[in-house]
DNA sequence: CTGAAAGCGCTTACAG
DNA sequence: CTGAAAGCGCTTACAG
């Protein structure tokens, strides 16, 4: 229970262990040539004095920094509760995979435009940046951009605008999507509409509506898109989207979305307007969020292995540092079947 | 487009402002007694040789570290999938606290017993740890109390365990409650179940099953509670308890739930069975997370300022670590009236 | 108001 | 296999 005042230094572990301090730093960085008796002596000294290696000073000596920055961005107001959670579970894989890599991460969430931050690498506290976050806040990307051809080492996942050039990993969204419409389509649903962008800053929307549109001609049937209103949450997109295919009147069975959120808002719609899921439309949506297990009925998904995610973000940053300018990278993904899209009631008239 | 290899330091900023380098160090660190001008020519050299302090030497000289080490505590699988999302928006509530206090945030998710690390404040990395996530994994919070008691500076968020001594900022789970069950007795409901435990060790679900039973005494009505199974995730917890509440036969109108997630739950089950929510069931959760947003019908819910909560947690840790040991913390809740919770429907017999 | 100098606690050639 | 010594890039008394 006492809190001590006192600090180790590894001059203190030396003089515990009879040693040199230089010894002891090389011990205790576990370098093979100090003997395994010393070795033993040393370990057991630091371990009563309970040292341990000051990483500040560790780091300006030998300038590794075995540090990640990971920027998450936000929409500008930084309201993180209204913040697609599929985010989170990114950042939950890139903090893994750092840890797994014995590397720590520094986490900033950052939305309002005067308040953007890439000091990470330039004060020497991190080797790079790791960027995602909404695809929305456009001035916080065009700041890492700026960064990242200032000299900064930035990978970012999904890669938003055609003009960013910035290193990136993305989902396997040809794969999902095909993988969604055949779904649908195995289902029995025929007339199915992409609910989403084509051509928006949201490179992965496009690449999703791209596979939609192929899967679908390729069962001789013709693609139908339904765009969104900018400017409003996912979940109230997917509300209008829904409401003017109804308004529109061409009929349609099937929606895919360009992620759960929009499919979610969709549903909502539709159930209230007395349209059964999956009984009379079938909906398939795209990030795997855990709101989709709960809604009614469960949203059938395509879920990426945020494990795997966050290993390739991290593998590509230290790639990049290393100055080698791999290939991008593509993240599995998984079709995950719940109620969303389970067959057409076959109705009267 | 070019990446810098030449990286200045404070000397090379000194012969460019034709200075010597203790000043550029005055200058850069806001020391007021600086020369106005001679400031001015130390910040302009310094952005044309895109100088920048390096932090670890500034750290090691100085010993401040302005770093924040926030530790999530996950199931032991570390499935961050289906990790609570109220968990998410108190981490982003504490970043953005931390950010604004101008400290920086390490963050690293533990869950597997065998990787739990709290190396952060003894390597000088952090001046304390922020705790907090899923009550559950008891082995984590022991390791996380036995950090505390051998000198490490620890907050938490709830303070799950009775046994547990570690400094904590809580919601306001006494006025939260009495405001959730206050908003059914408004609206007709009377015979008002609480879902979740009493005595367990998430000393927050105590406080809200105390203030439940408190307003409903007040009201001359009956307090009851419906324990929940361990071991499953807190959505299969809310549908087990409700099928056990439909199976005890003891009619019942009104359903307060210790977390948002059981509540979700508990409704899913209720729907399958036929029963309407609100029309013949009301439901108020606590936590205000997102996906509550989304369920048919939309869940009224207690929800903490996340905000707050983030300043509060950041306040508690540096007072801590400057010795002063205030107050535990209460972070004000609110009401969010949606609509599962809008009045009986008055139903024949 | 500014400069010369010491020193934070390590890692790492270099020498033996 | 180990030790003596230099030095990473700052901050901060101390002196003027």
């Amino acid at each position: 229970m006492v809190k001590q005042r006192f600090r180790a230094t590894s001059y203190d572990v030396a003089e515990a262990a009879g040693v040199s301090q230089s010894t002891v730093s090389r011990a205790l960085s576990g370098d093979p040539i100090v003997a395994a008796a010393t070795r033993e002596r040393i370990v057991e000294a630091a371990r009563r004095l309970n040292y341990h290696i000051d990483s500040s000073a560790s780091r300006m000596r030998s300038g590794r920094l075995n540090t990640i920055a990971v920027v998450v961005i936000c929409p500008e107001d930084e309201d993180v509760r209204a913040f697609n959670p599929f985010h989170y579970a990114l950042l939950g894989g890139i903090c893994a995979a750092a840890s797994a890599r014995g590397m720590e991460t520094i986490v900033s969430f950052q939305g309002a435009p005067d308040r953007l931050d890439d000091h990470f690498e330039r004060s020497r506290r991190a080797i790079g940046m790791i960027v995602f976050g909404t695809s929305e806040n456009r001035a916080a990307w065009d700041y890492f951009q700026a960064s990242a051809d200032d000299g900064c080492h930035v990978v970012c996942w999904g890669a938003p605008a055609p003009a960013h050039e910035l290193p990136w990993v993305r989902a396997d969204n040809h794969g999902g999507a095909r993988a969604a419409v055949e779904h649908l389509l195995d289902h029995g649903y025929r007339r199915i509409v992409y609910v989403g962008e084509a051509d928006c800053p949201q490179r992965q929307f496009a690449e999703r509506y791209d596979a939609y549109a192929e899967t679908l001609q390729a069962a001789g049937l013709a693609p139908r898109i339904m765009t969104l209103e900018p400017g409003l949450s996912r979940h109230e997109q997917g509300r209008r989207a829904a409401a003017a295919l109804l308004e529109a009147g061409e009929p349609f069975d099937g929606l895919f979305t360009a992620c759960d959120d929009i499919a979610l808002g969709a549903m909502a719609l539709l159930e209230e307007r007395g349209l059964n899921v999956p009984g009379d439309v079938g909906v398939v949506g795209f990030d795997g969020v855990k709101a989709g297990q709960f809604s009614v009925p469960p949203l059938t998904t395509i879920e990426p292995d945020f494990a795997v995610a966050g290993k390739a973000l991290v593998n590509r940053l230290q790639a990049l540092v290393d100055g080698e300018d791999g290939p991008q990278g593509r993240v599995p993904v998984r079709l995950v079947v719940r109620g969303s899209a389970l067959g057409r009631v076959a109705t009267p008239a």
